[in-house]
DNA sequence: CAGAAGTGCTAATGCGTATTAGCAGATAAT
DNA sequence: ATTATCTGCTAATACGCATTAGCACTTCTG
């Protein structure tokens, strides 16, 4: 209706009947200087506010302060397409508990185009205080520039170096993968396979790492570092291997092995064991709970903006976590039948 | 580590030997401007920007220019706890849609607290250019002092007129609903029953403007203006009201009504046609699909979004758009059974 | 009763940029 | 030769805020 003419302190000012250095007294003065104003005056100045509904514009006071209690939230894919949804929306409400909590409001990047990049010509990122970056891969690049930069910024999920150490909160795989192994072994596996990357992405790495550290080169009957392969194909490679139990990366290569094995009518984890190497999907998926771990990601979420303002606020020094990742029971890893013992 | 000092245009100046006003105009000038700077000049500004890496800083640059390009997202209810997420998902994901390509980036107002309210102490709100407000019911006072100050804002789902109209975008349910309806009766529904408020936020007083002014006094054989109250006991209401077809506005109580329908032997749609006004859960929910009407969430929030940001950058006028709501085929719906008919 | 200390407030300044008005010199037009 | 136009640049200002120095006045101190 009216121009968009937004509120200024001296509009606040002229209608306290004081000046705009007054305002910001009242709005922001320490103890001290807070101290030289009488409470009649503090009021006037605060009831116009209240009445106004002012607030003091965030970019202006960047300008002369350097922060203003807004976090960024960098995502390098889309947030909430609903592909993407089930991997973000807890990492994205960990982060909102975590900043409600802290008294940060989020400001989400929206990525503008069709290329999502930190280093555009908007920059805007650099109107938050810090930022949380989200995402399976990160570009090196930016990361570079960020690590040289001078801009606060902690990422979920671990990060390889790039021209200097990464803040992260990231889940510890590789430990998790590896106590998944132990567990197959001690069910008597002593034929594995893998199933799924084993470079790329951190976390791919850790996986990978975690399980050919506690995998015997006997034991590794033999390794598909693909995804998305025609699950019977798969299947007759594993099989012809005469593998007991395999590991698997991705939840849905595993639900696709898994039908394919049943299709057979094959008995898991009788004939099969599946071992997924984290919950990639919401845990209540109804059906057959896969053996695996569990990625804690609200608290790796918390846990990185909590990190974040330690830097923004105190300048504190890098700081990497990894947090640690629960087994998870489910029915798809059990001992070899016999049978199939014996075959070896 | 240590606050370095980032480079300004003065520096930049400085070292290509010219004033910061043509660094500016070198950087953005208008081809008016830029056509009094000779190339020469021009070109060892350019080439001492490259050489340091200089960039101009967004804050200054937003300061000076006016507009954020930031919308506020304002949830009556927190956004993302997972009993909310289905609801508001798919209105965030329209959100960040339209505001990415419309090159916006969006401000998540954390609600900082218990108490969710626009016009709090610390609820800053006003960062932002203009605002989308989401939640099943607002505060009818704030709504009031939104409409009459001037901050933009658009509200998603109607909004009956708070000391004037309310800028929205919503789902047209009343017709939806009154479709149905007309459909319901077309198979040979005679005998109609509503399960579900009929008074409160706007869209469940549309649900039953629709419903009733499509049903016929004699039609409408029993309503039950309550919801959650127990299946049995409302199945109980409806075979003693001698109903065929029976609307429901929560799917939750559609559920448990068939439930309870089908563990009576009753068949579905054959004893008893259940009919829900709207899809409030994600449609691919497994089992039965109820007959409904689909509303467009993502659709809805992209044209609030695209709206806000006429009225941010336009001034636009007071805009209120319902959009149509699909009908959902599903399988609870048919022709009733000739033996209730004749109890009839 | 002079000076010190305290009180209540404001003018002035700077943050880094975009933008406008306009200056000095050169060239063209009359 | 005088004015008009163009060229190449810069000074000055505004954006909205936080912050410092300090003014005018009052009250306390010795």
């Amino acid at each position: 209706m009216a121009a968009v003419k937004r509120l200024t302190q001296r509009d606040i000012a002229q209608l306290a009947g004081v000046s705009q250095a007054t305002v910001s007294l009242v709005l922001n003065g320490t103890p001290l200087s807070r101290s030289r104003i009488p409470t009649e005056t503090r009021e006037r100045v605060e009831k116009v506010i209240r009445d106004t509904g002012y607030v003091a514009d965030p970019v202006a006071r960047k300008m002369v302060k350097g922060l203003n209690r807004i976090l960024g939230v960098f995502t390098y894919e889309p947030a909430f397409p609903s592909g993407q949804a089930d991997f973000f929306t807890p990492f994205l409400f960990g982060i909102e508990e975590a900043a409600q909590s802290l008294g940060y409001d989020l400001l989400l990047l929206t990525g503008a185009g069709q290329q999502r990049k930190i280093f555009g010509d908007n920059v805007r990122l650099r109107l938050a205080d810090g930022c949380v970056i989200l995402g399976r891969k990160f570009d090196n690049t930016e990361l570079a520039r960020l690590v040289a930069g001078d801009f606060p910024f902690v990422a979920v999920g671990r990060r390889d170096d790039a021209g200097g150490p990464v803040p992260y909160v990231g889940g510890d795989y590789a430990p998790a993968t590896s106590a998944l192994v132990e567990r197959a072994k001690s069910y008597g596996h002593r034929r594995i396979a893998y199933v799924g990357l084993n470079e790329g992405a951190e976390s791919t790495v850790d996986r990978w790492y975690g399980f050919s550290r506690s995998v015997g080169e006997a034991e590794l009957v033999t390794s598909i570092f693909e995804v998305g392969r025609p699950p019977n194909e798969v299947l007759d490679i594993l099989l012809s291997a005469g593998a007991t139990c395999v590991f698997v990366t991705e939840l849905a290569d595993a639900i696709a092995i898994e039908h394919a094995a049943r299709t057979r009518g094959l008995s898991i984890p009788d004939d099969l064991s599946i071992v997924v190497l984290g919950n990639h999907i919401r845990a209540e998926e109804p059906g057959r709970r896969f053996t695996s771990f569990a990625i804690p990601r609200e608290a790796m979420a918390r846990a990185a903006t909590e990190m974040l303002v330690r830097r923004v606020e105190h300048d504190a020094p890098v700081e990497q976590l990894l947090l640690h990742c629960e087994p998870l029971e489910g029915d798809t890893l059990g001992a070899p039948s016999s049978k199939i013992k014996k075959t070896k």
